[in-house]
DNA sequence: TTGTAGGCGTTATCAT
DNA sequence: ATGATAACGCCTACAA
């Protein structure tokens, strides 16, 4: 009974060819009536299961997809749970690798993931990561890849994306609305997609609204609150310091808020913080702050319908790029009006 | 170039056995030096990598290790990290499932895990199971299974965990300590077995100071930050309310504390507060939160350790209880005397 | 309708 | 030191 059954046991225990009885299972169209009951039974009786190593090996797939992630945390883990959601439901299984934001992880889960024989990556590139060399061996199987999240105009893949432009840009333009003249923006690091993207919204509002773009309120910083922390002490010594700032991360705005406050200034009426992403932190924290959110979730479960197509598909798809769009959640952290009815 | 080379492409090329080829790659002893350096510089050239599924077929083993985990937040992730990073240096591959704390999805998971052929299990329960049968599938096919964190005396099976008794002592003796005198729990599920050591700890430290348990200061409520505010508010509206709760999770402690704040009372001075797992949140908010520290990441790594060894060992383990110490992180929201100092 | 045989990539057991 | 062969569990021409 510990052993699970084959089809070769079923055969075997019914007189009959273990082609037949291969046959029976897939439910053949030219198979007789009687044998195909008598082997449903039998199989059920055993709790037979497919072994799937030999069907992987026979059929040369595993339908199992490579998943390479820098993190986990709130909104990668969100796009994840997306991406199982829809490769279940598509018969795939899921192997989700971290990078942890490192350049040689990435290329170890790279390999690993291909030594494992996966049908194909989705993958969101690390912040390290500048050489892409180990994507390429993906392509030269000619396994499908897409990628997500992170994005980079170094792979040739399609992809699927927040469009952090207008992240950015709404962003801005509630500050603007708010009434603040003064908008710092705290980026990431100079060579990540995401931040320059937000970036870009940033300054596009404020072209738009015709001021002008002052370059010492535009501070790059390491991903994280620590930095961000940092940065904000520096900012708020500045002899005109700025009256508001929108941080591409709420980790980072985070970090910004525990300088804030460091500093005395309250918000949102000495200065406005909007952050990025939404996480759940940033309606615990005091006060509650202002978040773009971006559907992660929905997103992981584009990212995963655009690679079965993919792979479905023979033709070409590398220019293929779905855009999802963020939403601003107004709170107290920047929103003036509100506050002041508050008691 | 884009299909994988096999033992059979080095064999036809350099015109010797397939066999000779597969002992010259696994270096076996009994073969001609030259063949092999020939084998050697071959199957790097093409980029030889062995197929896993062949070999996992053959060798009837997968070196793959199921984990299945209630849900992936930051303890639990972390745990994950863990047997992660064990697993990998022993050559063994984790495939994480999340049941989503259903007792369904446990099962489809497990099944799933079952087909996948994994070598053996590493698991944590999800709250809502109450019956075990789909894990008594796993010791029917002799497979090794390590739980974790959220065991249960209902699974006959090596373990790893917390002292949550001790957690949940700590905690309370902490209060006491700060002179608080009628401290309150909010506890989980009452079925449990995390959330009750915690309490049975809060009662040992009670008892140990000769205070009488008040069963009205006994909350169980589901484990989340909603519930937790609810039964907050409950207890804030007692006649003879406490002046300090202990809640068995970070997540509680947060919708506790918004109770709290809502109802005007400053901690720590009006109330104490202490929660449990000390997740980054914790020192984020205002005041920021004792909490009790479990070791997850060490955790996840003596999880993935003892696998390996049951693994590795004849004889059975189910006896072996793996049990990790707790240490309290002593924050604003329960210590009387720093805050005194404080501006 | 059913059975035979070959193959997926590998290793292990025999021979040679 | 090397080769042939069977086997792991399954599928699929092809033959019967």
């Amino acid at each position: 009974m510990n052993k699970p059954a084959t089809i070769k046991d079923i055969a075997k225990s019914l007189n009959i060819s273990i082609s037949t009885v291969s046959r029976a299972l897939r439910n053949a169209p030219d198979v007789n009536v009687e044998t195909k009951n008598a082997v449903m039974a039998l199989s059920e009786k055993l709790h037979y299961q497919p072994n799937k190593l030999a069907l992987s090996l026979r059929q040369k797939q595993t339908h199992t997809i490579g998943v390479i992630v820098p993190n986990l945390d709130y909104v990668l883990s969100m796009m994840v749970r997306g991406i199982d959601e829809v490769a279940l439901e598509a018969g795939y299984t899921v192997m989700v690798c971290q990078s942890n934001e490192s350049f040689g992880r990435e290329i170890v889960n790279t390999k690993r993931l291909l030594e494992s024989l996966v049908d194909g990556f989705i993958v969101s590139v690390s912040s390290e990561t500048k050489n892409f060399d180990h994507f390429k061996k993906i392509k030269e199987r000619d396994l499908p890849m897409v990628v997500f999240d992170r994005i980079t105009p170094h792979l040739q893949a399609p992809s699927v994306r927040l469009d952090n432009e207008e992240g950015g840009m709404i962003a801005t333009e509630h500050l603007l609305e708010q009434g603040y003249k003064r908008i710092a923006i705290l980026a990431g690091p100079e060579n990540l997609g995401v931040s320059n993207s937000r970036m870009q919204g940033y300054i596009n509002a404020l072209k738009k609204h015709k001021i002008k773009v002052d370059t010492d309120l535009i501070f790059h910083c390491d991903f994280n609150q620590e930095y961000a922390y940092f940065a904000t002490q520096e900012l708020l010594s500045m002899k005109k310091r700025p009256d508001a700032i929108f941080t591409i991360s709420d980790r980072m705005a985070i970090g910004a808020m525990l300088a804030i406050k460091k500093k005395g200034l309250r918000m949102p009426d000495d200065i406005g913080l909007v952050g990025f992403n939404n996480e759940p932190v940033v309606s615990l924290v005091t006060p509650s702050i202002t978040s773009v959110e971006q559907p992660s979730f929905e997103l992981g479960k584009v990212a995963a319908k655009l690679f079965i197509e993919t792979m479905h598909n023979t033709e070409n798809m590398d220019h293929v790029e779905k855009i999802l769009r963020p939403k601003l959640f107004v709170r107290a952290s920047s929103n003036r009006n509100i506050n002041h009815n508050e008691t």
